[in-house]
Formats: structure tokens, C-alpha cells, sequence
RNA sequence: GCCCGGGUGGCGGAACGGCAGACGCGGUGGACUCAAAAUCCACUGUCCGAAAGGGCGUGCGGGUUCGAAUCCCGCCCCGGGCACCA
């Protein structure tokens, strides 16, 4: 367990909303299928059933220690077969669906085969490849089209293939250099048939419902960037191995375009490419190929590529361009080729430069300046931008763009399109831990769901679950459930009698549990359904007709921006779609909760030492006489910097621990830790303690007298401000006015007797921080229960103002002096008052007032010159 | 390169456009103690000054305003994300 920063947070709030009132659900969950656990496991050499059990009690047991109110009733853990049956059971609704694009939402697959039937629709492109009529399709060609269109379907793509982790990863769990986000192995891409989940159908509905969320900016732009919407147009060139297509956001500068480029991996290639271009262009490809995407990257500014011999037709003006191979065009965006206009994009002009291609200005820049070495990508007007039919002369770049794609969907030349970065989910893993998919395939290939009385499909148990990994990119994926005795066929009844059939073989990856466990948490133990509508709608539904639903606060690392977050907001939308759920997003609320790091130390050789030993003298640090280098870093082992919340615990007690973490600085930030400055919060409890118990005889020492006005007035103020900073989560803020309160109670009472009606509001207020002292001094004020419900503190606005008020006087905005004032003098005796005080009267003197501000209860202002 | 954050004492951090540095750590001095630890009290941005008092101060440079840590423009630095995405 890493520091609990986040845990404590939530545990704070939830016991705040508990005393004032609101019903709460605070619970957490453990997600322990996949990767990170079954690595753990093989690095044990431990079966992974029993390292995470194992690692759950011992989170169970750091988390109650630190007295953290999570409803054990409703901890889930995504390992469990009663959990793990409603994940396959959503895994079937998803393969149950498929995108109507025309009512933008998914919907069952029944209803599309019976629209099918019925002929009122007609299969989708590329869903049907002999482009039979569905009338005439038989059973199994049918099957196939309804299996083109699920938002679980099988495709043969180009993949992310680990060998190092023997299993084909996501996009999202494959890091910008090309290796595994877990264990940083090498990645391949490579074809290969694998399930993938139909994300990009959400792919608007993800960007634009961003909007209603009150997330950070950084997460949303995250999630906006991986998304990567970008509009433009698709248009086709004429070649002689046929049209080749390319997606552009810049129609407008089509005039512009002097050659075309295909990415090695392009199928047109060999079609494209003339005998006398043959061996070179095979070369290039073939060498493109053994490069790695590091490699790419690593020289991407050194321009590569090789003519393929043949030229294409500029569809505006009919000009002949070359056709390039080269790779600084992805295979995996657009179409895998494009139309270069060196003039308006830099890569291009890099290109056209380095062989010497040709360059033709469209867009005239505002200012009139001339291009350079760089290309013009701004706004301007279009020249040299017409033929007989049209002509974008003299337009600004958007109404270019319009009148272009206007002109190119007449000619049926191409159309306006939107291009996403974003892929498919790539959903299946060749490995042991994880959930088994509810998936067998028939004699005609096709996968078939298996009926909901077949859940839960257990995951067999196995002795030796390793997968199969190795170092060779040409390697083939092998899941071991594949090597379990018995399992990989099936004889059921799917209703067309008994028959044999081949069971899917891969399992889920570790994001599908955590897709939705926070739907589990509201009905764990319903057997019936995942969560029952209406106790969803009660604790998840839209609160009003803006409101997209969903859980009112969570708290995480920004680490899960674009995997976990954009995942659980997929499932949710297709269980909202499906008439499941009432919310459409999973988390209404998120927050992101900040790093503790630590220092780190290293000797002249650049290892770590153990940063406990470590001593500060003059601003230097030292190990023994040895001087050591101080950075900063993320706390763990491999910097030797670890401080264990356990260890926190045995020296300080968790209300201490609790009491430094949420105080040493805003919940979203990140800070260093600093364990000299953690005994300040265990000073605080003491003397809170002291307020109540004389620690020379234990006996209370509250005293039953009437508190003073200035007694009142202190305590109604921190009440105000510490709710505050509870709404806000800033328990930083709280935690400072009760300790201000603190401080004025000991420092008035120095021999005790503060007043009960000052005390007992002061437990309450210190109890979601360390509930553990205040529930103890709670029961020593003479309660029999706890006080985990009893109302929180209430402000009293009569208190809250001052009879009378210190108001600064500035001369020039340079504070000169103070006045105290009736609280609600008017402007005129304030200013009065401020004339009469002696340092400003001396400035004042032999001034000119040229102009007096005078703010009420806030400040006065003389402007002299 | 692009997109997000963020720069305030020795340190962590407070401050509806209105008293910069709350609160805590550390430091200094004191109390308690045979002594230490623990605890408690006082002081603690910086410069000049014996003091009273004054100058300067929120990364840098401009601007708006009676008044800017806060709003605007242009830079610099740090952290995070993306990156040959057409």
C-alpha cells in the first residue's frame, strides 16, 4: 500500500456528510484480475488467488487501522466469482448490442436482425463482404454479418503483441516508446484475431460529455487528446492500381498538393509500385518493417522514403503527382496515406525538400509574409485555388474548407469526415487471471454467446497458470486455459439440440472488473441483476435534467486518464444505452488526489542509500561522513525512501498520521514527505487532550461555566470556516482553524475549565480528521454512544460579525495605519475615524486628497499627490 | 513542438481584487529538569536602525485599477501528458 493520501480524503468527507445529515455510501473494492496481480504471482511463485487474498487482508488490516469508515458490508473484490459473473454478464450485453449510428446509441442485436428480416435496414458497410442479400444469407453467413456489428466482435487487426508478457496488450497499456506499460517490455505490432470493444462508436459522446463532468481540466484534456477528434475530409485519387483515399484536415489547400505518400504497411503498395521501383520500394518496406516505432520516433526529423514509380491525379486540377512510400505516414491513422502540401504542413515541406519535390503556396498569409524554411499552417486567404468548376480564390481557410467539400461530394470525389485517434478497445489477454469470456465458437467459427444460466463461467483452477512468453516477435500468442484437461470444448444445448462446441480460450483484461464495480457497491449482494434500477437511480441517477448521474465523488491518481476513466465511462454509456442504468457517467465527480514523495539520497556512485540514516548539517546531507546527493522522488524501495504508514501508526497513532496528511497540504497536490514536521499534528492532540483531561489525575477538566462573548465569537467563526474547507475538500484550511481554536482555548484556560459549550463543539469538529481521540473524548464528556452521527457544528451567523472591526488605512494602497470602527460604521465615519488617526493624519497634512475610497468594513483608501 | 498544471519565508503551505506569509515544521531565546528527552511560553520574510520607525518584498518584464500573489499581455523556469495523428 502506497501512502493513503486519497483513502483518507474520502474518509474525511464521508465522515463530515455522515454529521451533517446525508445518507453515505464510502466504501472501497479490490481489482486484482490481470496483469499487475498475476506478475506479483509469478514473481512469487505463488498462485494468484492466494497472493491476492493475501494482499487483501493486509490492505483490510492497514486500512482499519488507520480507522477508515469503509462499509465492509459493500467491499467488493473483482476476483470473486459473485462479482465476476455480472462482469460477464455486461461482457454478454455488450456482445448482446450494436451501434445504431442513425439514433446515435447502442441497441440490442435482436432488434437489428429483426429490422434485418423485415428489410426496413440493410447490414452496414463492411459488415457483409460477398455483399449477399440478407434474405438469401444461410444460418451461418447471417450469424457472421449480425457479428460484424456487435460492440464485442472479433477482428483480425493490427495488434499490440508482448512477447515479454506472452499476451496482446491494449493502445492505452502501451507506453509512447513502444514497450508494456507493465513490466516495459518490448510491443509488436502485428495482426492478429483478437476481441475488441467498440469504443469508438462512443467516440463523440465521450469527448462531448466531458462537459457535464466536474473533472480537472488536465484529466479531461487527457482524455480529449487520446480521443484525438479531428474533422476534415476524405478524398480519392485516381492511380492506376485504382482510387487511393486519404483523410485530410486541410481540403482547402487540395490545389497545394504536389505528391502523395502511403505508409510501408499500405496494401496498395505493391500495386502501386513499377517493375523498375520494385527492389527499392520491397527494400524500404522490407526495412521499415524491422524498425521499431522507438526507432521511428528516434529520427523522426531524418525524412525517409522511396518513389514507387507511379503518379496519381490531383482530383482539382488534374495535375499528375508522385506517389512516395515513406515512413512518416502511420498505417494506424486515416487511411494510411496522404496528400502532401509542403507549402502548408511542415512534415511535408521536410520531405519535399529533402527530395527535392515541388512546392505550391495556397494560403496567402494575412500579414502578407513570405515562407520560409517553415511551412504556413495559419489562417489566411486561399490562392491559386481554382479550376473550371470552382474556385476558393480570395476565401478564408474555414469557408475554403466548405466550399471545397461541397464541390468534392457533388463530384463524388470524397466527403466531409471525422477522423478519431482513438481504436477499438483491444479486449482479450493470453493469460490465466482474469475473467474468462462467455464465449464458445461453433463449427462455422463464429463465436456465440453463451445463455445467461450458464454465469457463472469459473475461471478452472491451475497449478502452473504461467503463460507462454519468450523474447521472439514472430512468437504466437498461447492462453493457458488452453492447457487445462477438459476445458476448451463444451457440449451444450444452444438451441439447436445438443452439440460441441470450442470454448474462448483468452481471458479479459484487468479494466473490465473495475468498468463498473462501482455500480456492485450499491447492491452487492443482489443475485437477481448487477445492481438493482431503481436503488441505481436512488444513489447514481441524474439529479436533474443537466445532470449526467453518476457517483458524487471519486477519488483517484491521474495515472487512470485514459485507461480506467475512459473504460468505466464506455460500459456505463452502453448500460445507460441499453436502458440498464439511469446515469451516463460513472463518476459525476472526480478528484485527483496528489503524490507523496520523498527524498532521496545517493552516494558519489549514484546508488541509493537508505534514506532513514541520513543526516541534514549546514544545508548538506550526510551518511556517516560521507556526503550524499539529495532528490526528490516517488516513495519505495528502489530509492530506499519508503516511510510505512504502519510504522507512522506505532510511533504517532493513526489520528496523528491522519491529522499530517490531510494537513501538510491540499489534497490534489503532491508534496514531500516529511516526518520531523508530523509530530506539530501529534503536539495538537495533546493539547486538545489536555482541554479535556488533567493528565496529572485523568480527571475531566471541562468546566461548567458560561463561555464569553470572545469565547463565542472564536468558536462560531472556526465552525464557518472549517465547514468550508470540508466542502471543499481543503482539510488543510479546517485543520489550521481548529487548531487556531485550540490555541485560544488553552492559552485563555491555562489551568482548564474551558466551557462545555466551547469542548464538546470542538470534538465534533476534530472527529472525521482523527475520529479515534474525539470518539474518546466524546465518551469522557459522559455520551454512552458514538458520535460518528451526531450533527456537525452549526455556525451561528449572529456571531460571526464583530461589534466592531480593525480596518487598514492606505495612503496610495500603502497600508499606513489601522482604525478600529463600528462593524457597521457607515463610509463617512470611517472616514472620519481614518482622518483622525495620527500617522495618517501626519501624511495627510501637507497632502492634496485627490480621491478617498472607502469600502465599509474592508479598508480605506487615500489617493495624495 | 503541442496541450494541461504550477512558481509565495529556510521547508510544507494560507490569503471573495482590499492588512501577504494564517496554521504547522525548522530555528532562536526562555520555563520545567541534577541533566536530557518530552511538554509549555515568547520571538522568527528580508534589509537599514540601538530603538521608534522606515525601505524592499509573491519567478521576470509590461499593463488594467484608488489598490494586484490574485485580472490581462509577453517571457523564463519546474512538473505532467501527447507527439511524424496528416
Amino acid at each position: 500500500m502506497g501512502h493513503p493520501l486519497g483513502f483518507i480524503g474520502t474518509d474525511v468527507y464521508a465522515r463530515y456528510l455522515r454529521m451533517t445529515g446525508h445518507n453515505v455510501i464510502h466504501t472501497m473494492g479490490y481489482d486484482a484480475f490481470g496483469l499487475p496481480a498475476e506478475q506479483y504471482a509469478l514473481q512469487t511463485n505463488t498462485h494468484p488467488r492466494v497472493t491476492t487474498e493475501r494482499n487483501i487482508a493486509n490492505m483490510r488490516r492497514q486500512l482499519r487501522r488507520l480507522g477508515l469508515a469503509h462499509d465492509p458490508r459493500r467491499a467488493v473484490s473483482t476476483t470473486d466469482v459473485d462479482f465476476y459473473r455480472w462482469t460477464q454478464w455486461i461482457f454478454l450485453q455488450i456482445f448482446g448490442s450494436w451501434y445504431d449510428a442513425d439514433a446515435d446509441r447502442a441497441r440490442p442485436i435482436a432488434e437489428l436482425e429483426a429490422e434485418l428480416d423485415a428489410g426496413t435496414r440493410r447490414p452496414a458497410p463492411g459488415t457483409n463482404p460477398g455483399d449477399t442479400p440478407w434474405a438469401t444469407l444461410d444460418a451461418s453467413g447471417r450469424r457472421a454479418v449480425l457479428n460484424a456489428h456487435r460492440l464485442a466482435y472479433l477482428a483480425e487487426v493490427p495488434v499490440n503483441w508482448c512477447p515479454g508478457l506472452g499476451t496482446v496488450l491494449s493502445n492505452e497499456e502501451v507506453t509512447a516508446d513502444g514497450r508494456s506499460e507493465r513490466g516495459n517490455f518490448p510491443v509488436y505490432r502485428r495482426p492478429m484475431k483478437q476481441w475488441m470493444l467498440r469504443i469508438t462508436a462512443y467516440a463523440d459522446r465521450l469527448i462531448d460529455d466531458l462537459d457535464l463532468l466536474d473533472w480537472s481540466d488536465a484529466i479531461k484534456s487527457q482524455q480529449r487528446n487520446w480521443i484525438g477528434r479531428s474533422t476534415g475530409a476524405r478524398v480519392r485519387f485516381a492511380t492506376p492500381a485504382g482510387d487511393l483515399e486519404v483523410f485530410t484536415t486541410r481540403p482547402d489547400t487540395l490545389f497545394g498538393a504536389t505528391y502523395m505518400v502511403v505508409a510501408p504497411e499500405h496494401p496498395l503498395v505493391g500495386a502501386l509500385t513499377t517493375p523498375e521501383q520494385a527492389s527499392a520500394v520491397a527494400d524500404y518496406v522490407a526495412a521499415a518493417g524491422r524498425r521499431s516505432e522507438l526507432d521511428r520516433q528516434a529520427d523522426a526529423k531524418e525524412k525517409t522514403g522511396v518513389f514507387t514509380g507511379t503518379h496519381a491525379t490531383n482530383p482539382v486540377n488534374g495535375e499528375s503527382i508522385p506517389i512516395w512510400v515513406a515512413d512518416y505516414v502511420l498505417m494506424g491513422y486515416g487511411t494510411g496515406a496522404i496528400m502532401a502540401v509542403p507549402a502548408h504542413d511542415q512534415r511535408d515541406l521536410d520531405f519535399a525538400t529533402a527530395f527535392d519535390l515541388p512546392v505550391v503556396d495556397v494560403i496567402a498569409p494575412a500579414d502578407g509574409s513570405e515562407r520560409g524554411e517553415t511551412a504556413f499552417v495559419g489562417a489566411g486567404t486561399a490562392i491559386n485555388s481554382a479550376n473550371d468548376e470552382v474556385s476558393l480564390d480570395g476565401l478564408a481557410v474555414d469557408d475554403a474548407k466548405a466550399a471545397i467539400i461541397a464541390w468534392l461530394e457533388g463530384k463524388g470525389l470524397g466527403e466531409g469526415t471525422v477522423q478519431y485517434k482513438l481504436r477499438d478497445w483491444l479486449f482479450s489477454r493470453q493469460r490465466y487471471w482474469g475473467e474468462p469470456f462467455p464465449i464458445v465458437f461453433g463449427d462455422d467459427g463464429e463465436p456465440r454467446a453463451l445463455p445467461e444460466s450458464e454465469l457463472p463461467l469459473v475461471l478452472p483452477p491451475m497449478e502452473d497458470f504461467s503463460p507462454t512468453t519468450s523474447d521472439d516477435a514472430d512468437s504466437e500468442p498461447e492462453p493457458p486455459l488452453g492447457r487445462v484437461e477438459g476445458w476448451s470444448t463444451v457440449e451444450i444445448d444452444l438451441g439447436d439440440g445438443s452439440a460441441t462446441y470450442r470454448r474462448e480460450l483468452n481471458t479479459m483484461p484487468n479494466w473490465a472488473g473495475s468498468c463498473w464495480y462501482e455500480l456492485r457497491y450499491l447492491d452487492p449482494t443482489n443475485a437477481d441483476a448487477f445492481v438493482d434500477p431503481e436503488v441505481e437511480r436512488y444513489w447514481m441517477g441524474p439529479r436533474s435534467p443537466e445532470d449526467c448521474g453518476g457517483a458524487d465523488l471519486y477519488v483517484g491518481g491521474v495515472e487512470h486518464a485514459v485507461l480506467h476513466l475512459l473504460y468505466a465511462r464506455f460500459w456505463q454509456k452502453v448500460l445507460f444505452d441499453l436502458g440498464h442504468v439511469s446515469s451516463k457517467e460513472p463518476f459525476r465527480r472526480l478528484f485527483n488526489q496528489g503524490m507523496i514523495q520523498a527524498y532521496a539520497y545517493l552516494d558519489d556512485r549514484g546508488f541509493y542509500v537508505e534514506a532513514a540514516d541520513v543526516v541534514e548539517r549546514d544545508g548538506r546531507y550526510y551518511l556517516g561522513d560521507q556526503e550524499v546527493r539529495r532528490e526528490l522522488g516517488k516513495m519505495g524501495k528502489s530509492l530506499k525512501n519508503a516511510v510505512a504508514p504502519d510504522d507512522m501508526c506505532e510511533r504517532y497513532g493513526a489520528d496523528t498520521l491522519r491529522l499530517y496528511e490531510m494537513f501538510s497540504g491540499p489534497l490534489d497536490q503532491g508534496r514531500p514527505w516529511d516526518t520531523t514536521a508530523v509530530v506539530g499534528m501529534y503536539r495538537l492532540l495533546q493539547r486538545i487532550w489536555r482541554v479535556f483531561v488533567d493528565e496529572e489525575t485523568g480527571e475531566v477538566r471541562v468546566g461548567s461555566g458560561e463561555p464569553t462573548d470572545e469565547g463565542l465569537r472564536a468558536l462560531h467563526r472556526t465552525i464557518a470556516s472549517v465547514r468550508e474547507g470540508m466542502e471543499t475538500l481543503r482539510f488543510n484550511t479546517s485543520i489550521a482553524r481548529i487548531t487556531e481554536l485550540t490555541n485560544h482555548l488553552t492559552l485563555t484556560y491555562p489551568d482548564g475549565g474551558v466551557p462545555r459549550a466551547l469542548a464538546e463543539p470542538l470534538v465534533l469538529l476534530l472527529a472525521p480528521v482523527a475520529p479515534h481521540i474525539a470518539e474518546e473524548l466524546w465518551t469522557r464528556l459522559g455520551a454512552t454512544g458514538s458520535l460518528a452521527y451526531e450533527p456537525y457544528p452549526v455556525a451561528d451567523p449572529a456571531w460571526l460579525l464583530d461589534d466592531t472591526v480593525e480596518v487598514p488605512v492606505q495612503v496610495n494602497g500603502k497600508v499606513r495605519g489601522r482604525v478600529t470602527v463600528a462593524a457597521d460604521a457607515s463610509k463617512d465615519d470611517l472616514e472620519a475615524a481614518a482622518r483622525a488617526d495620527d500617522k495618517v493624519a501626519a501624511l495627510l497634512a501637507d497632502a492634496t486628497v485627490r480621491k478617498v475610497i472607502v469600502v465599509p468594513g474592508k479598508m480605506v483608501n487615500f489617493v495624495v499627490g
